[in-house]
DNA sequence: CGGACAGTTGAGGCCTATCAATGGTGGTGG
DNA sequence: CCACCACCATTGATAGGCCTCAACTGTCCG
């Protein structure tokens, strides 16, 4: 595994709040398992696919991507992790993806080893850590029918409202789109050029503004009744 | 959830042995959760989209499928589960999608609580539930690379090459396909003409044999040489 | 100021979906 | 036992959505 050369200091794990509703952190009191504080910089990769899955992580601040790649460059972007999120915990003997930094992140490392030992103690531990996997599978599956059988469309409109309530909002309706059209792209089994075009005409629509990498949705009924092709009742 | 009507008798779990390689069985003595046996006939609906997540199911025979749909009726299969797979179980509070059966299935059932409390009990149960879980997440994320990023020809190699790795051939290279064309097409992101088309252009190069389900592949290098597209190294 | 790179927009083509028709098969009832 | 029907599989013709290729713009940074 290619960690980032900048691991430094050593402290017992955090208190920490997962914007998933859950927390690694709950039921870990001081004598659990201990993180390290990794940094990594942008476009810098965290975990090496098929590398042994020695670590598992949380993110802190920032957001990754998990990257899988085919021979010939074709590229797909599994998920975007945010603050809150854990990764590496569901891997088996191998991670079967990568983990670049999108932006600068800061992560807390703990050793898969040391949290197996504490799985096995802390029934409560274990309990949330399976619900995070389940969740995990949950949204990968939603994104399976995304990938299988929604538009151009239907991909961004369904895109812009998960990351809408993923992200912070800064007070104003405007979120910052942390990754770049490419990495969006890729997550949506799309191109380039096609993200940028359903985004352009979503704004002369006047569904959403878009300056660089901030969006605001100006009309938020658009985008879910676009979305809403993808859910059941 | 709408359970098949016929289930019958109340039995002590028997030992099953997993096609994935894990048995549920395993770490479960003469003491742990009771299996009822249920059966349901084809295309009947074992597990309804939405349903409190109160059971969880291994299937002893047949094959059922993973469904979602769209409210304008279009399909997804998420996957297919054959002898030995294990469901429900990584649900959270409902389950995420219908499972139907592709033929007449046995399946075991199990009272979710009474498996919860079991892994609580027993660490190597647990272990082996986790690592279920995580298979299933790895094949998840595979498809989505497929669904993502691969071409109609690239799908279809990578189908045949799945199962012939899951399903029993009969001694000769022959498979039989448990499912319809329509369900190869929803699994696969495709429609049922282009799946028709990529299997007799398959036919016509003499990569395989065809007749009704029956699929026999004569040139096994040929198929993995479009597959392996999907594979990094 | 210039080069690199991300984003955007345009033109054209290809792959797959859509629509339509035919062939094959299994089940059912006369 | 066979005719009929429903349904699935297959094949053809056409259209459309998204990809590919290309040019241009804007921005950041050396």
């Amino acid at each position: 595994m290619h960690i980032a050369p900048r691991t430094t200091d050593l402290r017992p794990m955090p208190a920490l709040c997962s914007s998933s509703g859950l927390s690694l952190a709950e039921g870990l009191g001081p004598l659990g398992p201990r993180a390290v504080v990794v940094r990594a910089c942008k476009d810098e990769e965290v975990v090496s696919q098929d590398a042994r899955a020695e670590y598992c992580f949380i993110v802190v601040s920032g957001c990754l991507r998990t990257v899988r790649l085919m021979e010939d460059g074709r590229r797909h972007v599994g998920e975007f992790l945010l603050s809150g999120d854990v990764f590496g915990w569901e891997a088996l003997d191998r991670h079967d993806f990568a983990a670049e930094a999108v932006t600068p992140v800061v992560l807390h490392r703990y050793r898969r080893a040391d949290l197996d030992r504490h799985t096995e103690r802390d029934g409560e531990f274990a309990r949330q850590m399976r619900a995070l996997t389940c969740q995990r599978l949950r949204a990968v599956r939603e994104q399976m029918l995304l990938l299988g059988r929604m538009t151009a469309s239907e991909r961004i409109a369904h895109f812009l409202l998960e990351m809408a309530g993923r992200l912070e909002s800064d007070g104003g309706a405007w979120i910052e789109l942390p990754m770049a059209r490419a990495d969006i792209a890729d997550y949506l089994g799309l191109t380039v050029e096609t993200v940028c075009r359903q985004l352009t005409h979503l704004r002369h629509d006047g569904t959403i503004a878009v300056q660089g990498m901030k969006v605001t949705i100006r009309d938020r009924r658009s985008l879910e009744a676009v979305d809403r092709a993808g859910v059941l009742h």
